[in-house]
RNA sequence: GGGAGCGUAGCUCAAUUGGCAGAGCAAUGGACUCUUAAUCCAUAGGUUGUGGGUUCGAUUCCCUCCGCUCUCACCA
């Protein structure tokens, strides 16, 4: 790709010659300000039902622009297809009708942008059609495009073989990913539409949606490593956030007490399938509700959502048939534990030693150094990855995560080795983390402390003391209820998406060797 | 970071035990004023990701490096 085959600079110059030629009879190849007043996929729309007779009664003149993505030439005449945002509409050209314009049309390549100024008919195959007017050349395309495009069903068939599949290619060069595969645009359309519904969802709910640092001097929110970054003038180190959480909260006891955030985080971990360094997350915070209420929230909003997006709540996901409609599975951690590891017993929960042991077993090399430093509410979320998140498919709420795992949320009042918080599983992954905030400050104290006791034994996933958050807790956050959904993980299944890079449109890859 | 796999024309793909690297589309020239993957005739297009090795001979076998994919670990 980097290099260039003789035959690729032999397109390049053939068209390069194209273009001067454009320049000798008149057109700039790079000119401006042909407007169109019309949409391809908006005249065929409002034209379905038009016939070859009423057509001719009534001449309708339409003008639009757009990328050549079908090219039938005769020797005096052509067929056309060009394509905009909306669609794509074919036009007929002809050496009579345009006269000189005709010796510029024959010059353009596949690839290249035109004006057209036309009137519609039906061909004698009945697809509606522009008879050009006026043709005017607007872009000249250097390079060919990766394949050929087509557009009838049978087209299609053919369009989809021989489109770009080389995945790198398709990451790295990503406008051709999108010239070149249909799906792939409606993938990314779907996308748009998904963040447009929750920011609609939010809105209509009295959410206000503000943008917070994305550049922190102190690393919390999440259990991450973090990417450092520095500012030249205040000669300052800083991080790219992992998390806007706190930030998210200080506004809460400002008074702005639902507020939401959709941007992105940073982390410095592994690249997969389901992990992108940068990656998008919706956070949001209401006062006066709890984890339970946003329960019944994120059924309704993903429930909403899928409806919107993907036309339905019932969606397939690869293997899986995903059912969004509402009433979705609850399980306690434990008890999930449990019904999977039948030789744990309800008084094991206390019994560190235990969950250890059980932890252990049949693991072996250096992931058993991790288990053996970890404390009893690690042992237990490391229990519940390894035998109970695979197994869950279906949309469920597992909740009291234990407190040792949750250094921001809220204890339970029964048993504070829990907290009221919840992880939404769906298809075997984390699509969404939410919990009662804690608003204690000095219990928020100590479980700081514990994160800093914890980074001393060489955790390197910890938050920092953050005493600003401190400060602001004592100066009082209601009682507030506060989720995170992974926007990309969302998308990827509404779209039946097997890998994070399908549905973000420029995925972190290594640069080319040169 | 570990493991497995992949890399051939602009695009999609072939190539027998290791024996002259091919096809369709795109491109170029020609015919063609209702085509729909337009059709027909002709032509051109390659340092087989990179560097090395084995061999009379390497797309094929071995090694190095680069990139990508899947997977494990870390995480969301």
């Amino acid at each position: 790709m980097a290099e260039e085959g003789v035959k690729e600079l032999e397109l390049f110059e053939q068209r390069l010659a194209s273009a001067q030629k454009w320049r000798e009879l008149g057109a700039n190849p790079w000119g401006n300000g042909f407007r169109p007043e019309h949409l391809a996929g908006e005249i065929l729309f409002a034209n379905a039902d038009q016939t070859v007779e009423t057509l001719e009664a009534t001449p309708k003149i339409f003008s639009v622009a757009g990328r050549i993505v079908a090219l039938r030439p005769f020797k005096n005449a052509a067929f056309i297809v060009i394509q905009d945002r909306s669609g794509a509409i074919q036009v007929h050209l002809k050496q009579d009708k345009l006269g000189d314009r005709y010796e510029l049309f024959k010059l353009c390549d596949l690839g290249d942008f035109v004006g057209i100024v036309g009137q519609l008919f039906r061909t004698r195959t009945g697809e509606l059609t522009l008879a050009a007017t006026r043709f005017e050349p607007l872009t000249k395309t250097l390079r060919a495009p990766p394949g050929k495009f087509a557009k009838s069903e049978a087209g299609q068939e053919f369009a989809e073989k021989n489109a770009m599949a080389d995945t790198e290619q398709r990451y790295r060069q990503r406008y051709l990913d999108l010239l070149a595969n249909a799906d792939v645009r409606a993938t990314f359309v779907k996308r748009s539409k998904l963040v447009q519904f929750i920011r609609r969802f939010l809105d209509a709910r009295g959410y206000l949606e503000v943008e917070t640092p994305m550049m922190h001097s102190l690393v919390s929110g999440a259990a991450a490593r973090p990417f450092r970054t520095h500012h030249n003038t205040l000669n300052l180190d800083l991080y790219m956030r992992i998390a806007p959480e706190l930030h998210l909260k200080r506004l809460v006891v400002g008074g702005f007490d639902r507020v939401y955030e959709i941007n992105r985080n940073f982390r410095n971990e592994g690249i997969s399938t389901r992990h992108n360094p940068e990656f998008t997350m919706l956070e949001f915070y209401e006062a006066y509700a709890t984890y339970e209420d946003l329960i019944a929230l994120t059924e309704e909003m993903l429930a909403e959502a899928a409806q919107a997006v993907a036309g339905s709540t019932t969606i397939k996901y690869g293997e899986h048939t995903l059912q969004f409609g509402r009433g979705w599975k609850r399980i306690p951690m434990w008890e999930a534990i449990r019904e999977k590891v039948p030789s744990l017993t309800d008084k094991d929960r206390a019994d560190t030693d235990k969950l250890r042991a059980v932890a252990l077993e049949g693991v072996h090399g250096p992931e058993r150094k991790g288990l053996e430093g970890m404390n009893r509410g690690e042992l237990i979320g490391a229990l519940f990855e390894k035998h109970v998140e695979d197994t869950l498919i279906q949309p469920t709420f597992v909740t009291h995560f234990p407190t040792e795992i949750s250094p921001l949320a809220r204890r339970n009042d029964d048993d504070p080795t829990v907290t009221d918080r919840f992880e939404l599983i769906v298809a075997q992954r984390e699509i969404a983390n939410a919990f009662s905030e804690l608003n204690d400050p000095i219990d928020q104290k100590g479980r700081f402390q514990s994160q800093v006791e914890a980074k001393g034994r060489g955790q390197e996933e910890t938050m920092d003391f953050d005493e600003d958050y401190i400060r602001a807790l004592e100066h009082g956050l209601p009682p507030t209820a506060g989720e995170g959904i992974g926007i990309d993980r969302l998308a990827m299944l509404f779209t039946d998406s097997p890998s994070i890079r399908d549905v973000i449109l420029f995925p972190l890859l290594k640069p080319q060797a040169k």
